[in-house]
Formats: structure tokens, C-alpha cells, sequence
DNA sequence: TGGAAAATATTGAATCTTCAACGATTGACG
DNA sequence: CGTCAATCGTTGAAGATTCAATATTTTCCA
């Protein structure tokens, strides 16, 4: 007890090292089910967002898919290379740029969606149906307080 | 109904996204009360595992600090710049390489964990000690599960 | 023992992200 | 109206991460 002090508790023990070795993990898992896609998890969530047919300003989409604007313009620029997205400007607010999924991209969408779901699936099936849904509840509740 | 089968449910019940959110929110915090120190959320990690004083091979660093094998060996030669950590040869296992905590890395840690254990006191306080620790225990038994 | 295979850490090149600065457009209001 | 500040997105340079390849040491076992 006398040393411990000095050291604070385990690192294991702070929230801010579960959340992100928890991501780390889940997040891994997701990745390598689209391994056969070649497409990093932040393209599926922008294709995700995008695919509602409706155009998405960049600094909207930027703060729904976590990145910030500089990376999310560069990954775009990537999207729009494989065809997957383009751009068109707003005509309301010209300032602004508004983002489409293409039918490369909405095709791509579903077969990313199918994989996703199949980890949720199999995350329930090994993990529990109730302990997945509270930490969803916990966590949903976590990032409005947080804000 | 109809046209939702096609989209898949939103992103935000998806609990990749869950945690990705929770996690860049999370850490951003932290990050913002570590500004002063200028030290990365990572670099506390280490500093935090190695201020046990014992000698931490990289590849079992690595591995709890949840960056991976280069990443770790440049970040570290980053903090040897800074003369927080220092670098020795495992005598028993020559191919090793074990990672010691300086005086002045020592100091640093203190400071930081001051910090850290402000930031989980004000979560606990604005989300409840209870949802807090609930929240916790199921984070350690998906990431025991996932693996 | 000797030599192939595995484990450990690092490096260099390529890729990705971030920071600060910029250009263009819109909004505010004197 | 005119102009000054705020908003929006992009860019270029700097910084960080990743991938594949490498060097070194140890382990295995024929």
C-alpha cells in the first residue's frame, strides 16, 4: 500500500484505457471482415452516412464520421479516385460542398453493411444480448454527457 | 420499412461506432488536460507501465499499450530524446530490449496521473459512480471475450 | 553439434494524419 | 451599401503511423 500511492491505480483501471483498448479490438475485428474490400472502417461510415441519397456537407459529415476536416477532405479525394463518392457544390451556400454516394459506392455500401451486421450478429451471440445492448445504452449516455 | 432494409440500421447503434465516438471524446478530454505537459495520451501509457520500476521488453510494451511494434520503437526513441525513458539490454535474452522510467519521466508520470485521476473523478461525478463502474466491468468482460 | 525456424526489435519507404495558413463566400451591422 | 468578422473547405509542409524487409539472437530438433 505504502509504494501504490506514488503510482496511482493500474492503467487497466481507467476508463479512458478500456475505451480505447475496446475500440482497438472491435475495431480490428471489423477491419479484417472488409480485408477482402480493401476498405479502411471510416470509409464504410461516410459511405454509411452517405448512402440516404442525401447530400452531406463536408463539416457536417466530418463531425459524424470522426475525422477531422483535413483528413476527411483527403480521404474523400481518395473516395472520389475509386469512384465511390463525388462532390457538388451547394447552391444555397456556395461556400459549402455537398457529397454523394455513387452506385459504385451505394453497391459497395451494402456489402460492407452485410459484414458489419454479421460482427454485431456474432458479438450478441458470444457476448450476451443483454450485456451488448447496456454497454450500447451505457455508452450512448457516456458520449451525451460528455458533450 | 420498405426502403430501411436497404440502408441497414444507422451508424449510431452500431457498436463500432459506439465505441470509436466514446473513445475520441473520452480522450480528447484527457488530451486537453494533459496540453500544459504537451504529452500525448500514449506517452502516458508507457510512462505509466514502466513506472513500476521493473525493465518492460517492447514487444510486451507494445502490446499493453496498445501501439504496435514500430509505432512504439519510434515513439520511444521520441521520449529517450526527452530523456523520460532509457533504453538496456535484456542480459537474459539478448534479442531484448527493456524500457526503464527516468527521474525525470518519474516526475512527469506523477503530474500526469494527478490529471488522469481528476478527469475519471469528474466522470464519475457528471455520469454516476454506479453507471461509471457498470460501464467499466462490461468494457473488461468484451475485451476478455474478444480475445 | 549444426543449421533451419522462430522470436525480437529496428529501419526505410510509403501512406496517412495533423497543423497552420489560405481563398472564397456569407453574415452582421454601422 | 460597404466592410469586417465568421464560416467553409482545401492545401502544403511537417509529423506520425504502417508495411515490408532486415539484422540479431535464441530455440528447436535431426
Amino acid at each position: 500500500m505504502a509504494r501504490s500511492s506514488s503510482s496511482g491505480k493500474p492503467i487497466t483501471e481507467h476508463l479512458v484505457y478500456l475505451l480505447a483498448q475496446a475500440n482497438r479490438e472491435i475495431n480490428r475485428q471489423l477491419d479484417a471482415r472488409f480485408r477482402d474490400e480493401g476498405v479502411p472502417v471510416e470509409q464504410w461510415r461516410i459511405l454509411k452516412v452517405l448512402s440516404d441519397g442525401k447530400g452531406h456537407s463536408m463539416g457536417e459529415l466530418a463531425e459524424t464520421v470522426l475525422l477531422n476536416h483535413p483528413t476527411l477532405t483527403k480521404m474523400i479525394d481518395r473516395m472520389v479516385t475509386d469512384a465511390l463518392v463525388y462532390r457538388a457544390q451547394d447552391a444555397e451556400d456556395r461556400r459549402k460542398v455537398l457529397m454523394f454516394v455513387s452506385d459504385r459506392g451505394k453497391q459497395l455500401t451494402q456489402r460492407l453493411n452485410l459484414l458489419a451486421l454479421r460482427q454485431e450478429a456474432h458479438i450478441s451471440e458470444n457476448y450476451g444480448n443483454k450485456a451488448t445492448s447496456d454497454l450500447k445504452r451505457l455508452l450512448e449516455s457516456l458520449i451525451e454527457k460528455a458533450n
